[in-house]
DNA sequence: CTACAACATTTGTACATACAAATATAAAAG
DNA sequence: CTTTTATATTTGTATGTACAAATGTTGTAG
């Protein structure tokens, strides 16, 4: 849909504007498709992102503030977004050994299956939403995107 | 800056899962410096939001499910948010008389004053950021996000 | 007219987020 | 060695968000 016949406004809007509010109810629109993908694994899309991040360490421990900056949607309480993986044991935090201000944290077994159990359901959504144009496309978007925020 | 580099990932990635993540954080980036921008005047950007909406009625009432609806992010309590609104004295709240379950929700002066104000920070914003690619960029960037919701 | 379903909003609860302040530890300066 | 400064995380508070249940009102069927 159009995004000016989303906002249900005759008003016509500088070009500028109806793309920043284009992107944001575009990614509105995608971060609630994946939430509801997520939902029957019972986790948020930033418990996710941080469980991929986890992943991504191959083993090696993470700290807060490496989690921190390697998010999609900056938080600023990844404290107690950990606590919530480790309470359902997704994730384990201990103290560091070398410096006693950071705090290690790693993926379990039981994180490493969620994930593993999530990959495909995330993938179809990704596929279900890029599919809807072509190749090129999605280059030349990607690349636009780039743009707007350098 | 790419959104791999920004991820600080070296796992190569699909394009549509790098589509989907550069259009979520290219959306908070720009949520971010509408937030910026507007913290001076004290309003969130959903509280923002609701008053261009209300504005946009032209003198005729609003009730809550129509806000709704024309939110760019949809909310599950519009009330709380119209609360903060009517504590502020941006707009008013009166019990429809024709049909008492409605509420009409309508701004003031004082909010059609700060929306004034706000206007042209804002235009300021969304140029800044749409002025980075060609008026032709943007045209088919607005084409292809309406693309991917279809 | 009464019971019941539909509608519009509000309230409750849990979680998420932003921001500032507090805590704890480590490193540097004197 | 003690004081100061910087670093890493945690906690407190206010606001924002999602979802379900509750409230109050209207419309409708019998």
């Amino acid at each position: 849909m159009k995004i000016e016949e989303l906002l249900k406004t005759k008003d016509k809007m500088p070009e500028s504007r109806k793309l920043v509010l284009n992107i944001i109810v575009t990614a509105n629109y995608i971060t609630e498709k994946i939430a509801e993908a997520l939902k029957p694994f019972g986790v948020s899309n930033q418990q996710f992102n941080v469980l991929r991040i986890l992943r991504g360490q191959k083993g090696k421990p993470a700290n807060l503030s490496t989690i921190q900056e390697r998010m999609v949607s900056k938080m600023s309480n990844t404290t107690r977004l950990v606590d919530k993986l480790v309470d359902k044991n997704y994730c384990e935090r201990i103290v560091c050994p070398s410096n006693r201000r950071k705090v290690e944290i790693r993926i379990t077994e039981g994180g490493l299956e969620l994930l593993h159990k999530i990959d495909p359901v995330i993938d179809e959504v990704e596929n279900d939403i890029a599919k809807k144009i072509n190749e090129k496309e999605i280059l030349s978007l990607n690349t636009n995107l780039n743009e707007l925020r350098s």
